[in-house]
DNA sequence: AGTGCTCCTGCGAAGATTCGCAGGAGGCGA
DNA sequence: TCGCCTCCTGCGAATCTTCGCAGGAGCACT
């Protein structure tokens, strides 16, 4: 597919090797529509080629770095299980995740770039908020409906 | 100690049990100074009370829903195992988690609630943003000093 | 293209957290 | 205070994730 190119740019730009494994695994994440446990991910590698032969440990290692990288998210929702998804650059989107239907939305929130400014101001810390998981209750299980 | 009271009110106010299990879990985190591990938080409990025979899923459990009940936090640090600890009432603060040193820091941050209103406005979501782990380099592993 | 230094991988085991079940106890109503 | 309903607990197993080690492979340099 016409964007493994820039995947191995992406990896080798910021210093790390490119291996068939993490080629494999991060094209799997970058092609799925919407996140993915790591489980899955490998499932999807499998459909990709029958032949790759990639251990769990090296999923979750790989996207370990990636997230690193910036270039994938992981995300950790009240199921317990891990979620995955790619970073489109240059975009940065929050979610919203319901804690009594469990389902997720996605948000674009300009207030936390606000937040980020006023956290190095006050503390020097710099902040990084691409991509945070916010509790709270969606429109169809808030109070006003039920 | 005299707050142990106040524990139970929390704890029925919202319809759950009191129990001998809870009391304790939910004190020793009440009294420890910083976040704890659930490992921690029972062995706080055996320490205050060598006859306490608490297994560590009651200690999961317990934590689990007094975070639904808002009476305490989780927290998935960087480190892959999740730390817990009490809510002051009334008061919220986010923490600021290096991936370089790990070392955690808290602040308040009023931008926070702006982003609340904006979700709101935007989506219905009624986003609960009390306690945040926002990632990012602190003063000491930012690009100006190392 | 060959070489060597590291980083990466696969495997298995360990560690952390969740789940299912059967028995026990909290709290409401009588 | 007593009884009952249900929620809660402890145990062990299952599941998810991380770790340690030995061998393999990417990439810079020649």
């Amino acid at each position: 597919m016409s964007c493994e190119p820039e995947i191995a740019q992406a990896v080798r730009d910021r210093g790390r090797r490119l291996t068939i494994q993490r080629a494999k695994i991060l094209s799997a994440l970058r092609h799925a529509s919407d996140h993915q446990s790591a489980e899955q991910i490998l499932d999807r590698v499998r459909d990709n080629d029958p032949h790759a032969d990639i251990s769990l440990s090296t999923v979750y290692r790989t996207l370990e770095t990636s997230t690193d990288l910036h270039l994938t998210s992981e995300l950790r929702g009240a199921s317990g299980i891990s979620v995955y998804e790619w970073n489109d650059p240059g975009t940065t989107h929050h979610h919203l995740e319901c804690r009594d239907c469990g389902r997720t939305e996605e948000v674009d929130l300009s207030a936390l770039q606000l937040a980020e400014a006023e956290i190095r101001e006050r503390s020097g810390f710099q902040a990084d908020i691409r991509h945070l998981a916010i509790p709270g209750l969606c429109v169809d299980c808030g109070p006003d409906d039920g």
